[in-house]
RNA sequence: GGGCGCUUAGCUCAGUUGGUUCAGAGCACUUGGUUUACACCCAAGGGGUCGGGGGUUCGAAUCCCUCAGCGCCCACCA
């Protein structure tokens, strides 16, 4: 009964029940079912440390259709949850967390510290997987898995020591970002950079045996001491007399070779580069290349060491003035400009960042990737939109060697065993390596306490990339039941700035270790932005909080607003207007099923709607090929839009104003059935867009046991609909907008009735559409072809002129003023296409169905020109 | 600096291999509406020389060249 329904839907109630219903009854759970196709999704482990934003809003809401709808089409759906231990964004939480109660890392050292990250992530590590199920999200819950738990873990460690024996995995020198303030390694997000006013001092260097100098420029003089060599272009005309010769070190006095190196701009400065392999990650470079060199002058605090010579324990920003001070008391400082260049600040202690040299753990990419690379190349994994093919591209043939351990605490600890420091063996654990490293030093008498375990731990990426896998335990055990049927999983939904930390790692994982793809298409999102197109950022505080839109539009709203406008590596201009459209949306089918839940139904009354009834189910069809065609292409929007329509328009503005029976009139049996099977198949395709609403709707169809529910109905039959129908549905409501339109402009109110003479030359239309007409136009009497009298007003539609006599008295020459514009743009129109037709080479070239289409246009014309001029003489 | 992409109605975007009413959709906007499903609504309507210029073609939003503006990724210039 319409009054047990409110006039507004209210999400809150009936979100919750049906979530807790679903759960009830485990229709999110899966297992390897070997009598249906598997549809599996694996969710990209949101961080521990975070809480739900709108970018998790709008990935897991593309996710949670995927999934809903292939359970609808009877796969066998899973969606595996989980987190990531996210080593620096948690160890940096809980620094912060100790400090606040005066603690630090250092002080209470490795072990200590992890009992309070682990307790840190037992209490706040599960909130974002609880927000996830406010939306909706139907994972399989009790397969939660996290990045740094035991056996996932092992997996990390297998494969650490498993590339490692492949000898894919080497030390290294690399660069790190060194905060001389906190005394550690940062890694490059943590480095903020910032123009900065400096100054650029030109030095001249004698050259060795003559009396000759040359002038670098450096923003930097402090690390002339640790100066191994002077570079130039070779193409540089100037400096042609100066091949391989040498240089003298100032102050440090030292002879350093004259390199040559198209590094080098001729352009800036002087065209001549000092080169510290030490401090500067291009001159290491430069260093590795010409076998240079590598002097490292600071101590970990930023001071200078005993290469500082008179300078040593100085810092060096001291040490830059002062040295430029004896420069120029030496006369070797030739100027200095103003300049500004960027520098990097430590974003936690606003440190100046110093590059240094460190060891570090890399993974070799050139062989490894080549699989990754090809199955991308070739489609077998295909990336949506397909634009972010180059950028893979790109990324892949210029890959560098991944250095993958991390100077942090939280996270996979590196299976490497030193032996008296130097000398190490790499092994699944003590035990094992406390045996490799008796076996390499012949020493039996080794005891635990003479190894020494790597004080580093893995990047973050070296467990994320084998997620596909190890989250069916796919190392652990590599050939159980799970990880065979699931794997390869179907869709990965991530966003475009993790393609190469995150996808292309995984990729090149499952290649490694499954010979497999780990999944067939990757879904590439875009940022949610705020209207202004600006990143959402807490800072900004221009971010929406999920939950409470949630708790105002609804999961089924939020979840509307989230896809209405994203296309697939598109940005979303988040606009709470979205949410909005979204619960008016949710709100409108709510009422459609209150006014059909109201009706009283006659089972003695005829059926007078077959036509509409007829029309509607062809319109259903239609639009569910097209649903399919977007789905098929990912383009969720699109999808959803045309859901959207169907509902809105076709559905309700159309299809119910046509079989509503009058105010307190009954509803015949069939129709009324009918429509409740309509109502049937609409929540069926709404399900995966607005999962809450549509399962409400479907419960109240009919009486049904508890476990018949939405979420495991089957998606429609797709099948072939009559167009015929559709076209004529189409021009009848051009019939009905082109009277609603008269009555607008003649004031006309719609209770009035119109009489309705209409001459047209395509009588079936109004046989099978005719009573419809009759009722949405309000129309008293229809007649077709009659003599009209002449001061008619007509409207003209297509090629057919409607007759409407009404009591006002004809305003002739706006009438004659409308017909003749519109009689012009025929004309031309018509020129347009006879000119085409005309064209021999169109004739001859274009494809006959073109020809045709062209010709048909041209017949119409013809004929609505002869309607137009018709009226305008009856007009005369 | 290297690479990639974008520019279509006020806004956000569709527009598949050049060819039907292809210049579209949603929102916004304007006008009218207390019709007993819904004002979170109904009906109707007005908006664009497809960034500028040039070219190819019977035909260009779509292909080519060029200019302008915007964005992203990577590496960051002493």
């Amino acid at each position: 009964m319409a009054q047990e329904l409110s006039t507004k839907y209210n999400p809150v109630e009936v979100e919750d029940k049906w979530y807790s219903h679903w759960m009830k009854y485990g229709f999110f759970k899966s297992s390897p079912n070997p009598s249906k196709e598997p549809y599996t999704i694996v969710i990209p482990p949101p961080n521990v440390t975070g809480v739900l934003h709108m970018g998790h809003m709008l990935n897991n809401t593309i996710q949670d259709v995927l999934i809903r709808r292939a359970r609808m089409k009877g796969f066998e759906a899973l969606w595996v949850p989980g987190t990531d231990h996210a080593s620096i964004a948690t160890e940096a939480k809980v620094v912060a967390m100790l400090k606040e109660k005066g603690l630090s890392k250092k002080e209470i050292g490795r072990e200590k510290f992890l009992e309070h990250a682990w307790e840190w992530k037992e209490k706040y590590g599960g909130i974002i997987l609880e927000q996830l199920k406010k939306l909706g999200a139907s994972c399989d819950w009790d397969r939660t898995r996290f990045t740094l738990e035991e056996s996932l873990s092992e997996a990390v460690i297998d494969v650490f020591v498993d590339l490692y024996e492949k000898g894919m995995i080497y030390r290294g020198i690399r660069m790190v970002n060194w905060d001389p303030e906190g005394k550690t390694a940062i890694s490059d997000d943590e480095v903020v950079y910032k123009d900065v006013n400096s100054k650029l001092y030109f030095v001249n260097y004698k050259i060795e045996g003559e009396d000759r100098e040359v002038t670098i420029a450096t923003t930097r003089p402090e690390t002339i001491l640790g100066d191994t060599a002077v570079c130039i272009n070779p193409n540089d005309e100037r400096y042609r007399d100066l091949k391989g010769k040498k240089v003298i070190v100032p102050i440090a006095n030292r002879s350093v070779p004259i390199i040559e190196d198209e590094y080098v701009s001729m352009e800036f400065g002087t065209g001549c580069l000092k080169v510290t392999p030490a401090h500067d990650i291009n001159d290491y470079e430069l260093g590795q290349k010409h076998q240079l060199e590598s002097i490292e002058i600071f101590n970990d605090d930023g001071t200078l060491n005993k290469y500082g010579l008179h300078y040593e324990n100085e810092d060096r920003f001291v040490v830059r003035k002062k040295l430029a001070k004896e420069l120029e008391s030496l006369g070797q400082l030739a100027k200095i400009e103003e300049y500004q260049n960027s520098v990097g600040f430590s974003e936690r202690t606003d440190a100046v960042i110093e590059p240094k040299l460190s060891m570090q753990w890399f993974l070799k990419m050139d062989e490894i990737t080549k699989p990754a690379y090809e199955n991308v190349m070739n489609d077998t994994i295909k990336l949506i939109p397909p634009k972010f093919k180059n950028m893979y591209r790109h990324w892949m043939e210029n890959v560098r060697d991944w250095c993958i351990s991390r100077q942090l605490w939280w996270g996979h600890r590196i299976p490497a065993w030193y032996i008296n420091g130097s000398e190490f063996v790499i092994a699944k654990n003590e035990d094992e390596a406390l045996s490799k490293a008796r076996q390499k030093t012949g020493n039996a008498g080794l005891q635990k306490g003479d190894l020494k375990q790597d004080e580093d731990v893995l990047d973050t990426w070296f467990s994320s990339w084998l997620w596909p896998m190890s989250v069916f335990d796919g190392f652990k055990d590599p050939d159980n039941e799970d990880i065979n049927y699931y794997y390869p999983t179907n869709t990965l939904v991530t966003a475009p700035e993790i393609l190469f930390f995150w996808v292309a790692r995984m990729i090149i994982a499952g290649y490694e270790y499954r010979g497999k793809k780990p999944f067939n298409e990757v879904y590439l999102t875009g940022i949610v932005r705020d209207k202004q197109g600006r990143k959402m950022s807490k800072s900004l505080g221009n971010s929406p909080e999920p939950l409470e839109l949630i708790k105002k539009y609804g999961a089924d709203g939020v979840r509307v607003g989230m896809l209405l406008s994203s296309p697939a590596g598109n940005d979303l201009l988040f606009d709470i207007k979205l949410c909005e459209q979204g619960r008016n949306f949710n709100n409108k089918i709510w009422n459609a099923f209150r006014l059909v839940k109201g009706w009283n139904v006659d089972s003695q009354k005829e059926n007078k709607n077959q036509t509409a009834i007829d029309w509607f189910e062809n319109c259903f069809l239609q639009s569910l090929s097209q649903l399919e065609d977007h789905f098929s292409k990912y383009r969720m929007s699109d999808a959803l839009m045309t859901v959207y329509k169907l509902v809105w328009d076709d559905f309700c503005s159309w299809y119910l104003e046509m079989v509503k029976p009058s105010y307190g009139d009954s509803i015949d049996e069939i129709t009324y059935n009918a429509t409740l099977n309509f109502f049937d198949k609409l929540v069926r395709i709404l399900h995966p867009f607005t999962p809450f609403i549509s399962e409400e709707i479907w419960s109240q169809l009919k009486e049904r046991d508890e476990k018949d529910c939405l979420i495991v109905a089957k998606w429609p039959e797709i099948k072939a609909f009559d167009s015929e129908t559709i076209d004529q549905a189409e021009k009848i409501f051009d019939v009905i907008s082109a009277i609603r339109n008269f009555r607008n402009e003649k004031q006309i109110s719609p209770k009035t009735a119109l009489k309705l003479n209409i001459e047209t030359k395509d009588k079936a239309v109004y046989d099978n559409f005719g009573e419809i007409l009759i009722k949405l136009a309000n129309i008293e009497s229809l007649v077709f072809n009659e003599t009209s009298g002449d001061s008619d007003y007509a409207l003209i539609v297509k090629q057919d002129k409607l007759h409407i006599p009404i009591d006002q008295s004809i305003d002739v020459e706006e009438e004659q003023k409308k017909l003749k514009e519109e009689l012009e743009y025929t004309k031309g129109f018509l020129n347009s296409v006879s000119k085409k037709l005309s064209n021999e080479r169109f004739v001859s070239n274009a494809p006959e169905q073109v020809v045709a289409k062209e010709k048909q246009k041209q017949k119409d014309a013809e004929e609505r020109i002869v309607v137009i001029e018709k009226q305008l003489k009856s007009l005369q």
